[in-house]
DNA sequence: CAAAATAAATTTAGGTACTAAAATTATAGA
DNA sequence: TCTATAATTTTAGTACCTAAATTTATTTTG
């Protein structure tokens, strides 16, 4: 949906704001390109919910000292419930500067339908907010991020893995079980947003992120937004059809996906086909992959050959992706830096000869580690976009 | 660049009127979800300024008679001279509503460099314009479309193949020549925006544009807006890598692009590497095509192969697309409905089989005509949305 | 044929949200 | 204490919207 032109200056002070922390007034109203006059009532609002905060500090020079602003932490408090590689829950409750205060994990014990995880996640979301210091009429809003195909503005589930019952209307049965407003979108997008609202200082307005975990992800911003397909349903690049003929076959049903040659999963699966084991399932690739590893750098010539592939293939899928979508910048996720290293020659060498010649050297590609507290950011950073995008009428002043 | 709320009002005004024409001022307010209170000045600003008409119609029941609104196609001129697949410069002065009211082609006679081709434009464009029966002084800007990486924001052409001389500031220059403002696009993304503009009514607002000819391009609207990258460059579709090992050398100087497989000149290059034939040029590529249709619908088998792979790996590179991006619609454009009638079935496998279940069945995707006025219309487009935004000073009338 | 009914379009009153410029405020230094 | 100065707020003006009232142009009705 189109933001108006008020709503949309309003985030773009408060990502500035966020991200220049702290700032003055006249500072904000430079970066944001409005007027003193237009920050002052924006400023003013905010603060009056409690969301910013003042501190006075003494001039370095004659004039009138400038006044710092800096988000409150005690703004708002957003309770965050994801589903990391681990496979467990994690909720957290964290601060508006996305910072946790409270965390803990809970078993996840189980996965047949989008009901009773529904139902599971309420559980564990009312016990820790329980346990934690803070009262539940304290939390404004619940972010919640699954693995799973969703409509982040419907809150409706598409599809999930393993998990029965697609087209289950998530977020809408979480909120009558808890009574508080609860939004949900795709770990990707989580990810991508906690990127945007927690990350670089100038906020990044134009970026692709990748996720190479068990599976592949990818989300991406576009002029300061999150981009959401015509049915609110993020990029699935994982089953992008990297091989058309004789591919390997994905768990989706389909053949050739990039996730069966580019993901921590491909790597193990295709280890255990070689070695004659049976493929182990999620909790058992994971304990396998640093033996993997270890086996590739000790100079296992087929072992190697399955990662100069991994590599390979990304990094064609990508600058397949730069030509088709020009993005500025480009951010490769991985939780295991010893994966990098031993892909990103082979990736980058195929980036930059699948790169159409123009578009060569233009978009920035690098690898960054995975911060897994960046799902609960991310939660936090959603609630937040629309806490902020609200507007209360102003109290009139006694003036 | 984001519109402001005003501009987009007004866009979406014109948008309407166009696709709805002939409609009233009360109409045109459901339309685009203003009141009427709004539409009365955004009309009288059009009608001042000449770009639209009223009608008055006799009333069929009673109550005060609406007035009819329809463009002015006399409102405006545009010179559009374009490129199109007959590899001739085809010149054309369209009026507001998209009719081109004069056309001429003119070899294109010097391959060399973008300065080269630059100057060859300008003269064909004054040639014409002086052949038309309008005086240069009525044609309100030039659009002009190149089958080339361009950047429609500043008007540099980035790359086109054969010419030598990347990073050319073709508009600047061709405005220097001409004296009139000039704007400049891609070819793919000329035809996207004669769809958006002149095609169904309503406006569509979110779909791909994918055309097979010689070569293979793509161009994408979402939100109601054409999708530029972050350097202002389109959808390179045909140069999207569909096979990663031991793919087809493309021109471009890559391999296993899926252009090499899913083109005109790829079912003619690979046509003559089966007979052993040095492979023509382009003129040459159109001329052995209806051999090549007829021979394969006769039965030759080995080019059946061909023309199974053809509709095949369109087919996957739709999924792919579908999955990563969700449209709503896509249109495959062709000039050959044979082509279209050979590869349907393997194209529609190949997409069903590859698109993720939930998606699946739910962007429509369907095989068009091309109609080579649409890459003139595209220009008018180009022209007219700048036309359109624009704001002057309403005269204040003597109340 | 005048009056009533009706639908389209415009005007009016009110509000929001900006800008540019003036005024105010809070400090340091002379 | 007075002056200079920089940050912020206020003020006056403008653009552009909505909702509601009004005007306009027509047909139908009595």
């Amino acid at each position: 949906m189109r933001l108006s032109d008020s709503e949309y200056h309003r985030l773009t002070v408060l990502k500035n704001l966020r991200a220049a922390e702290p700032v003055s007034r006249t500072e904000l109203a430079q970066l944001s390109g409005l007027t003193g006059g237009a920050i002052t009532p924006i400023v003013r609002d905010l603060a009056a919910r409690g969301l910013v905060l003042e501190e006075k500090v003494p001039s370095p020079n004659r004039g009138r000292p400038r006044v710092n602003l800096r988000l409150n932490p005690a703004g708002a408090y957003v309770a965050a419930a994801t589903l990391p590689s681990t496979g467990d829950f994690l909720v957290e409750i964290l601060d508006l500067t996305g910072r946790a205060i409270f965390s803990q994990t809970r078993p996840l014990t189980d996965t047949r339908s989008l009901a009773v995880l529904a139902a599971q996640f309420a559980t564990v979301l009312a016990e820790v907010i329980a346990a934690s210091p803070l009262d539940i009429h304290a939390i404004a809003q619940v972010g919640i991020g699954l693995p799973a195909m969703v409509d982040n503005r419907t809150g409706v589930v598409e599809y999930m893995a393993t998990f029965s019952g697609g087209r289950y209307d998530f977020a809408a049965t979480l909120q009558a079980l808890l009574g508080i407003p609860v939004r949900i979108d795709n770990n990707m997008n989580l990810l991508a947003r906690a990127e945007h609202w927690f990350g670089a200082s100038p906020p990044v307005d134009d970026f692709t992120l990748i996720l190479i975990e068990l599976g592949l992800g990818g989300a991406r911003y576009q002029n300061g937004q999150l981009v959401v397909g015509s049915h609110g349903i993020e990029a699935e690049l994982g089953h992008t059809k990297i091989v058309p003929e004789d591919g390997r076959q994905c768990h989706c049903g389909g053949f050739g996906c990039l996730q069966t040659y580019s993901s921590l999963s491909a790597l193990v699966t295709q280890y255990c086909d070689l070695t004659g084991q049976a493929v182990p399932g999620h909790m058992g690739m994971r304990s396998l992959l640093p033996d993997v590893i270890a086996l590739t750098k000790a100079g296992h010539n087929s072992l190697q050959d399955i990662f100069h592939r991994c590599g390979k293939y990304l990094g064609i899928a990508i600058a397949n992706h730069i030509n088709m979508q020009d993005p500025e910048r480009i951010i490769v996720l991985s939780s295991e830096p010893e994966l990098v290293d031993l892909i990103s020659d082979d990736f980058f060498d195929a980036l930059h000869h699948n790169t159409l010649e123009p578009l060569r050297n233009l978009a920035r590609v690098t690898f960054r580690h995975l911060d897994e507290q960046n799902y609960s950011r991310g939660a936090a950073a959603m609630v937040l976009e629309q806490l902020y995008q609200s507007r209360t009428t102003i109290a009139s002043a006694d003036a």
